[in-house]
DNA sequence: GCCTGTGAATCCATTCACAGCT
DNA sequence: AGCTGTGAATGGATTCACAGGC
């Protein structure tokens, strides 16, 4: 058995998050135990990956046998801090914002929105669909504070969005997650995990191109 | 110089398209010459890696001096196939569908929507801002072939998402970008791109809860 | 002197292959 | 027999360090 203080490669918790989604499926559906070769099958990986990957943390598994399902999902969770409440707020209400707050994935998992704002001031006091009302960003500092706010995702314009975390880790935020198609600055103190949708349609773009180049075009 | 032949890392791709979002600032604003160290800096990336990345495809710089914007905006533009239009089509039109069919950025970059379905018929007909009609899935057949879709982009809900995954595939779509929070199965010939968010905040937790234990809680 | 382009060195992650337990 | 847990081996990607050209 491993201490988890060893260094866990980052690769490795974005795939235990990973392994949580099917893990959900087969316990609704009373499978009782998993095998790593299953689990790697579902979630498009190796079995080697999957042992190791959950070995940085414990001995989760019976030799011979397997995972059992229920106890892994709580161990992941476990992991990940899924298994209590964090609280968001989101700056920049256009339509990608209104989604994620609107996101019954996110609740479920125990992310919950405590606040939402806007640099336009024309947006200020509109109440959205899951209860809250648009606040000004000259409301963040007071805000963020007084509802414990752990992580700011910022869906603002490329052009609002390092002033918007320079406001957000400046009241106290320690991680961000940003869908401005930019790097954001913040101090070491704070996380910043960058989601760029755009990047994603490129890979896509550069493959196609390279599979039309080696193959002929139907 | 190097033909771009060679295998080159996938994570060269995806930087490729990082770098090019501060040449366009760059190159707006006027400034004709880059550093790798400049342009890594704004990427949050080693000087380094920024000259390998471009090595693969070409000598774009000049010694002693350093990149020209335009010319290196205009390269890795033509690397990525950034530089033509690409036909997607979008299946779920919850909120985070509607948000990314309405979403500027891709518009600008030559990712154009031309298709909207939804599984629920009752959506069918309803007319998007965007333009376009929720079209029923039961065309997606058609629609795909007669507007040349390249790219279908999967935002159902979880247990849609394999169906509508092998629908597109079947009709003909050579690449998907999926949002669902689960691993689709598509043939080898098709690309397949996951986005699951709920990764992010996953990731982000893990860090924040690591970060406490390592120091006291303000 | 300055900054690119690139082999060599390092670092990191994945996969293999088998020992160990049930 | 079956499947986990893990050292060893492999395979990639990043970074270093310097040669090459402006």
């Amino acid at each position: 058995m491993m201490s988890e203080s060893g260094k866990v490669p980052a690769p490795t918790i974005e795939r235990l998050a990973i392994y949580s989604r099917p893990l959900e499926d087969l316990l609704e559906s009373g499978t009782p135990v998993v095998s790593s070769e299953r689990l790697a099958i579902l979630c498009g990986v190796n079995p080697a990956q999957v042992r190791k990957d959950l070995a940085y943390f414990g001995e989760f598994g019976v030799r011979g046998l397997g995972y059992e399902v229920r106890e892994l999902l709580r161990a992941i969770r476990t992991i990940l801090a899924t298994d209590r409440v964090w609280h968001l707020c989101i700056v920049g209400m256009g339509n990608l914002g209104r989604a994620l707050v609107e996101n019954e994935n996110f609740k479920k998992r125990g992310y919950l929105f405590a606040a939402a704002f806007d640099v336009d001031n024309r947006k200020v006091g509109e109440r959205l669909r899951c209860g809250l009302a648009i606040e000004p960003i000259a409301k963040i500092k007071e805000l963020v504070g007084r509802l414990n706010v752990d992580i700011g995702v910022i869906t603002t314009p490329q052009e609002d969005a390092q002033r918007v975390a320079d406001l957000l880790t400046d009241a106290g935020v320690k991680s961000l997650l940003n869908f401005a198609p930019l790097q954001v600055r913040a101090p070491a103190s704070c996380f910043v995990e960058h989601v760029d949708l755009g990047v994603k349609l490129e890979n896509l773009a550069y493959h196609l191109t390279r599979l039309r180049g080696a193959k002929p075009h139907k």
